[in-house]
DNA sequence: ACCTGAACACCGTTCAAGT
DNA sequence: ACCTGAACACCGTTCAAGT
């Protein structure tokens, strides 16, 4: 890649990041071509889709996630619980972002792919062991907890269901972890 | 209202349920317009937005809903995942709708707002005999349980999560009511 | 009273023309 | 190689003109 090209693409995600978190993963791609300083022809040359930048954003955050999640030693539920939170935080971090972070786990075409898995796999491992403790229900494996992740940041980005949204997220992982 | 008025007012709704059954709560209202053979002012006269569009075409579901749940004569357990189970049933008959059927519960503006409402009122009824009952679990109202068949209706919408929504709908209603 | 459709300001997407 | 922006086909929304 050339220089100003690898310019433009980082410049094009750093603006992506803000103008999502604002607008959410429907945000107007023109804008972000348009704060970014580049012609809309280079953003499409980049991100030939509105996914292929919606996952080239999400990248960093998940494996970040997965990197802290593989140096946390506590005990497992604890480690679990920790997951479950720090991923429903990513999904809301980006209104409407869910859809994408779901797909991207079957979707092995998906540029998030291998990221999504990789967190999807430490979540696993710690159910896994949850289980295997008691500490956990057992008709459940990571993917559907990976669902729970996605579904509760749904709840969090309604306005009118926030103000429970933590409510909800301590229901359902008692429900996974009864105590 | 004039009766030419009212026909089109009609035959809006009906083309609405259509189009919005196969292209979700973000269809085109052009396309319903069109659909409806009437002027794209007739249909902003009808319903000045779309959420009005929505929340018309959603209110008959909704009072179907409350009526049935109100004659049902089973033991309070079954009537409750019975309600349960129809209103996840209607938040996914359109895609993307819970937002407006969230939203409707709480703002007394809407259109919907006493539908809703009264289809909650009968399910956190539910919820108040399976909870004396020691049925359900007790850390839950009904607008808990409306966020809950929100966030299902959402994972049926999902293609890559719809496989697992049945088993997700058992996990989370049994939750809510332990056997 | 009610309806119509042109007009406006947006959008996503493509692609010929430039450097 | 890469970038640009005009062009196209859409969209939501408004509103003057019609009946």
């Amino acid at each position: 890649m050339r220089a100003d090209a690898r310019e433009n693409y980082e410049r094009l995600l750093v603006v992506a990041r803000d103008v999502v978190a604002e607008h959410g993963a429907d945000a107007s791609l023109r804008d972000v071509a348009r704060k970014a300083g580049v012609g809309l022809g280079t953003l499409y040359r980049h991100f030939p889709t509105r996914e292929a930048l919606l996952e080239a954003l999400l990248r960093t955050h998940v494996d970040e996630l997965t990197a802290r999640a593989a140096e946390r030693e506590v005990s497992s539920t604890d480690a679990l619980l920790t997951w479950f939170r720090d991923c429903v935080t990513l999904n809301h971090e980006y209104r409407g972002v869910g859809a994408t972070l779901t797909a991207a786990l079957e979707d092995s075409e998906s540029a998030l792919h291998n990221s999504c898995v990789a967190l999807h796999d430490i979540g696993a491992r710690l159910l896994d062991r949850a289980q295997a403790e008691g500490a956990a229900r057992t008709d459940i494996d990571g993917t559907d907890l990976f669902a729970l992740v996605a579904a509760l940041a749904w709840i969090y980005d309604q306005p009118s269901l926030a103000p429970r949204a933590d409510h909800l997220f301590d229901v359902i992982s008692s429900a996974v972890l009864p105590s």
